[in-house]
DNA sequence: ATTAATTCTAGTAATAAGATAGAGTTGATA
DNA sequence: TATCAACTCTATCTTATTACTAGAATTAAT
């Protein structure tokens, strides 16, 4: 299950998205989305942190994309915002780390079978992008919730 | 990520699949296994009320399979102990709730992606059991950690 | 200078995960 | 029938994580 910061995320992102060219405050982000404010700007500053958003300090300032939203896939939002996609660290791609006294990974059923989670997992998520989000989403902000 | 619960829980049905035709021993798993006993005892009980598992009350008594190892899916065990499989409950077919205030459910690409990843997590998980994972499974039980 | 925005760090409250405790019930067996 | 060793049930505790809040510092347009 997703986190609540994951879908605040997620709507803030796709708010950004469909400003186009000028810079997006946090508090009318907060205020359209219904987010708490200061839980928000922790997130955003995450989202420039992970290199998905820039932002402008000062008065006028904001935030906006430093990738075209095209090229921001859920697959990124989620690694970093909720971390690992696999269900076990031994089956993860970006967080990988093996088990405590494994003593024979290559041949594990179970992370054999969780692999397999993880790349159909993979293949959804990373085929979905921001743009296409904010494009097919003929959904009010302010409204909905995951 | 699945749970350390979740973790435990499938040590203790890989060990039970193995034992066949007597009853086995919260203590005796819990040794093999290295999962905190008391613990245990309370997810073979989960188990029991699942109704994966039975048991036998009394001295010699134990824990056995209700079903056969081999109709008990890695998805029922992960909805018994770690819930919806699905990343969003609006997406859940056994956990299903609306999102609050979602006006259109039916047209949420979110929604739509995220069901897409829970159709394709569940045939992995649906496809293995536990008679499969505890028979190509040859790891030590004790030093096997997810 | 003023104002309004981001930045940074710390802290708090609520919830869930992980584990423990102990009294009660059951049933084989000696 | 007494005993023992198992499961049963409920309560509690600890730790980690999630969700959120506070406030001072920095920045830059006007």
């Amino acid at each position: 299950m997703i986190s609540k910061k994951m879908k605040y995320a997620l709507k803030a992102l796709i708010h950004i998205a469909r400003k186009e060219n000028c810079f997006a405050k946090t508090s009318e982000i907060a205020g359209q989305a219904k987010i708490p404010r200061k839980f928000l700007e922790q997130i955003l500053l995450e989202l420039k942190k992970g290199h998905i958003l820039n932002s402008r300090q000062g008065n006028e300032g904001g935030f906006y994309f430093v990738q075209k939203p095209e090229n921001v896939t859920l697959a990124d939002v989620y690694r970093l915002i909720d971390g690992p996609i696999a269900l076990v660290a031994c089956a993860s791609k970006k967080f990988y780390e093996p088990c405590q006294d494994c003593p024979n990974e290559a041949e594990c059923s179970i992370r054999k079978a969780l692999i397999s989670v993880r790349d159909e997992t993979l293949k959804v998520l990373e085929s979905k992008n921001i743009a296409t989000l904010s494009e097919n989403y003929n959904i009010d902000l302010a409204t909905w919730s995951v």
